[in-house]
DNA sequence: TTGTACGCGTTATCAT
DNA sequence: ATGATAACGCGTACAA
């Protein structure tokens, strides 16, 4: 690797002439700039980026944290997080936390052991002390803290949506199923779910589900047809539980939409692919990985900034697993 | 930010001795040990990575690079590397090429700019320059190149089981879809399964696809069963675009798999929840992107190697896309 | 317009 | 058992 005094050397020029050129700070004559172009060339010279973050103290790096890149939400989140970096020159440090407090801690402090200049995080503890103490810009995506920056969907919303269209599609006795406890946008959604459902007097049947994976979602499916086989109308807390409890009753002989409709959560990329393919309610990932970027990026250059907590639209996203609406 | 220097001056020692205990390099008298910690304590003290790596010429990053992760192949990939490099503790900046070799180029020098340790790379251009001269270890994933490290697995033989299985349960009238043509393991598929049909004395029809997007799938499907409407079997170049054949299928009012069977590759993890649930032949993904990770390890430590071509075992799995084989 | 010299935080060498 | 100090590669006062 060569260095800058190597280039210094061979242009017949001072480190800092150097420097000046590449940075563009400070005047240097034309001559001698076509020189260091030259050597530069020669000598294959990149500046080295760990000089210069140990210097300014602070990197192009970032750090993101996700619970589980191998949940279909969160590539098109870090996509979107990624595509808004890599424009502006910014690289990622990627982290799985598995919603583990320690390991998200353990990320976090590599991260600014790393000089990053900022991190968008995906967690279940935004209150806690690892972010209160950072001095750096922190974004939490897909979920809130007051008063911090955060780029999120109106869960509770959704779920009220959810229940809402389910109802005036005709199904009557309801099953919630209700994600993961610590998880907070779950629980939102879970919440208005069974909100609007008792606003209009519908009974709801209740399954709690205490993770995303694609394994144990086939279970809940099972548990839930088992305890509950009259079930006319299903709200899933995400689309990889509503893609299996679609698969479970078509496999038990139920017509979807007919017999049993099922509302999913997130729209992730497989559910128009699906089945028949799954309504659900859509969160844009893609594009609050790309607001979250872009928010954090304003944060890294102090640009003035009129709000910091965006909160994202849901959609209902009407597909086949739910029947026309009756008026 | 405590640095060494204050952990020093309160501990009433030299940044010499600090750093001896902080290595386990060298002696420390029990007593400076102690006031030493708790001076570490008090200070919140980290050491700062990038003066390690700055001095050392080495960090504890990894560059990893994919083509895009919102390939639902991917994630499982990238979640392998990540498990094994995180119990290793190094981490991981990430980055997606989409298959753009200016993308990468700037990735990978970007990655030795932040002196990382090692790449693993899942690239089209594995004999390309920048590989070549990178003086740090590169490991192919999901990629090949002769006599260089990597992981990956027997496309070609994958292809040839595809069209074997498909030809055993009855299929006469193949269309095989030819993935993109600079995906080398997609054109290997593509050899195998058309090397198997033609050993079986079996004609096929050939569909031209240039991605694996989810939104592009539909309209290779579309145009399959337009061009060659009475296909009794479809070998795919991966799941996607098997999802989505099959759902076009379907919507045509053809039975699968009595009408027509289907074959997908990878075993992505939406492929069980499909209805019906996806024939494939699969790659151990998660596996592979573990594997790498620890070759790349090994190639970092400078361990022994006995291999250092890793070819992963690829295996038909079978679900509700194709008959039972007629013996 | 250009060069010298110091500091960023750490580790390693060499004294003591 | 401990401390002073030179390097790692870069950017920037400040001097020239």
């Amino acid at each position: 690797m060569a260095t800058i005094r190597d280039v210094a050397k061979r242009a017949g020029v001072s480190v800092a002439t150097v420097s000046r050129m590449i940075n563009g700070t400070g005047y240097v004559h034309e001559d001698t700039r076509r020189n260091i172009e030259t050597a530069i060339k020669e000598l294959q010279y990149t500046p080295n980026e760990v000089a210069r973050s140990l210097y300014k103290r602070r990197s192009k790096l970032t750090g993101l944290l996700l619970p589980d890149i191998t949940n279909p939400f969160f590539p098109e989140l870090a996509r979107g997080v990624e595509d808004e970096m890599q424009e502006h020159e910014f690289r990622i440090i990627f982290g799985n936390s598995d919603e583990d407090r320690d390991k998200e801690q353990e990320y976090i402090q590599t991260f600014v052991q790393n000089n990053v200049v900022g991190v968008i995080a995906s967690t279940n503890y935004p209150d806690s002390d690892v972010y209160r103490n950072l001095n750096i810009p922190v974004v939490f995506l897909d979920r809130t803290a007051d008063n911090s920056p955060s780029v999120y969907s109106d869960s509770r919303e959704g779920g009220r949506i959810a229940a809402r269209e389910i109802i005036a599609r005709g199904s009557r006795r309801v099953t919630v199923l209700q994600g993961p406890k610590h998880i907070r946008p779950a629980q939102d959604r879970f919440k208005g779910a069974v909100e609007m459902l008792r606003e209009h007097g519908i009974s709801c049947s209740v399954i709690q589900t205490s993770s995303f994976s694609f394994t144990e979602a086939g279970t809940w499916a099972e548990q839930l047809f088992r305890e509950y086989p009259d079930t006319d109308g299903v709200i899933a807390s995400n689309d990889i539980t509503a893609a299996a409890v679609l698969h479970e009753a078509l496999r038990l002989g139920k017509r979807v939409p007919e017999d049993v409709q099922v509302i999913g959560f997130d729209d992730i990329p497989l559910s128009r692919i699906l089945n028949p393919a799954l309504t659900t309610i859509r969160q844009p990932a893609y594009d609050m990985g790309r607001t979250a970027a872009r928010l954090l990026i304003s944060l890294i250059e102090n640009k003035p900034l009129e709000q910091t907590a965006i909160q994202m639209p849901v959609t209902f996203t009407e597909r086949d697993t739910t029947r026309k609406a009756v008026e």
